[in-house]
RNA sequence: GGAAAGAUGGAUGAGUGGUUUAAGUCGCACGCCUGGAAAGCGUGUAUAGGUUAAUAGCCUAUCGGGGGUUCGAAUCCCCCUCUUUCCGCCA
């Protein structure tokens, strides 16, 4: 959510800015709204001023033993008149909010202005495409022999879904556990484990609701709904809402090992083909929560943490600083990283890393006491540090051989016994 | 699922319809005192919003959340959430 006063007292440069992000504010519309609001809320305020006062002197009459009807007989229409006012100021306020919440976050000066995904920033490659000397094979059939099964997913849960059995299980495992322990044995994580139902309440705060409630599984729960979430973004950066922090608590950092689980109504005829596009799928979280001044730092830093995660695994990949058109709803600044797949003779997507600033943090109100003693929002973070299916899928494809084998990369055998080789 | 007790500012804790403008204590900040410190004394110490040049004043709202009764609610009524304890069930 901006800061209303940004909108207050600036409106068209904010207008101007959400324009380079495909968001078409209504100026008027919104100057309208602001201006009703004022002289609704100054009225309303004078009118509680007065029942206050009146009240008061209600109540000091009785104490000295006079009449109080007369008082009581001025105040009568006072009490309809306050009803109303508040309602119609309380009515309006809810739909500014309404307005507000569904404003996305401003980009930072140095994102490049640009319409969509095509005009976004190479920032750097890492590694070399592998030349293979055979026909290569995508993750779908070298999965298959080793325990790759969209056909049971599909009879269990439909579409999207996949189960996976033996080797594949066992390196998806590895995966998970290799990034969660670099995280938080070398980067300076905490590792924390959260529910993977949230409230409405949390889905607000970092952003998901009320605009991307389509994008949601939702789940019935006395009388009320919860939420499936679609990143551990939202448990974790939600540990801080409406939490008043010490500054010398900052920086916060987390990871986080969860299924992710997205609805994406959007989405059909995509990358239907393997698990690229799942229902749900695994993700290791980075979040951050830091001090206004160094999250522009630590959207380096943790970026970094999640380039260590590919370097290590050694597939070649590269760094694209997104453009304005093409950055999520919440995010100030996003760097995607993008792996090679061999089969697709492209670079995917496997991890996203933004910068939020205060954005999420007003919405959940996230602050920390700042130097001058002042109560202060706090800036919040968070990257795919990787997302493990498609990470498996890069490694499948990567590391093919002729014969339909799987070399497993140096850093994961101690996670999966020493072994070196994934055969049928 | 059943029963009971709770939720008040940074912390603790009083407050059962109107001089409560949320007492007192602790903590914290500043000042006095001191060679320096502690103790003592004094002053100050919530958040959000409105108005404003103003981080000055003034005004409004906020006592777990929402609704209601009333001229007036921390206080009375209803619903909900969470916490603690006990019972049941369960991994």
């Amino acid at each position: 959510m901006l800061d209303i006063q940004l909108l207050r007292n600036d409106l068209d440069a904010v207008a101007q800015r959400l324009k380079t992000r495909k968001y078409d504010l209504d100026t008027a519309a919104f100057a309208a709204l602001e201006a009703e609001r004022k002289t609704l809320q100054t009225t309303t305020q004078d009118l509680q001023a007065k029942r206050n006062s009146v009240s008061k002197s209600i109540g000091q009459a009785k104490a000295r033993g006079e009449d109080v009807a007369p008082i009581m007989a001025e105040v009568e229409n006072l009490k309809a008149e306050l009803a109303a006012s508040e309602t119609a100021l309380s009515e309006l306020q809810g739909k500014m909010e309404a307005l507000l919440a569904g404003i996305p976050n401003l980009p930072l000066e140095s994102v490049p202005v640009g319409k969509d995904e095509s005009e976004n920033k190479e920032i750097l490659r890492w590694g070399t495409p592998r030349q293979f000397d055979f026909e290569v094979k995508d993750h779908v059939d070298l999965g298959a022999p080793l325990g790759l099964d969209f056909e049971t997913g599909a009879k269990l849960s439909g579409a999207r879904f996949t189960v996976l059995k033996s080797h594949i299980a066992k390196l998806h495992r590895a995966l998970a556990q290799f990034m969660l322990n670099t995280h938080s044995n070398e980067h300076g994580y905490e590792e924390v484990y959260t529910p993977y139902l949230v409230n409405a309440a949390s889905m607000h705060g970092t952003g998901q609701l009320p605009k991307f409630e389509e994008d949601l599984f939702k789940v019935p729960h006395n009388d009320d709904s919860l939420y499936l979430i679609p990143t551990a973004e939202v448990s974790v950066t939600n540990f801080v809402r409406d939490t008043l922090l010490k500054a010398d608590e900052l920086p916060l950092k987390f990871t986080a090992h969860t299924p992710c689980f997205r609805s994406e109504a959007g989405s059909y005829g995509r990358d239907v083909r393997g698990m690229i596009r799942q229902h749900q799928f695994d993700k290791v979280e980075l979040v951050q929560i830091v001090h206004p001044e160094q999250s522009v730092a630590a959207l380096e830093e943790l970026t970094g943490h999640a380039e260590r995660i590919l370097q290590l695994l050694e597939l070649p990949y590269r760094k694209v600083l997104l453009c304005t058109g093409d950055m999520g709803f919440s995010s100030q600044m996003t760097y995607d990283l993008e792996v090679w797949l061999p089969a697709q003779n492209t670079y995917r997507e496997i991890s996203s890393c933004s910068n939020m600033g205060s954005f999420q943090a007003r919405r959940m109100q996230a602050r920390f006491k700042n130097e001058a003693g002042k109560n202060e929002l706090v800036h919040t973070l968070n990257g795919s540090g990787l997302a493990v299916g498609r990470t498996l899928v890069a490694v499948l494809e990567n590391y093919q051989n002729a014969d339909g084998s799987i070399t497993v990369p140096t850093v994961l055998r101690p996670y999966l016994g020493g072994l070196e080789k994934l055969a049928a």
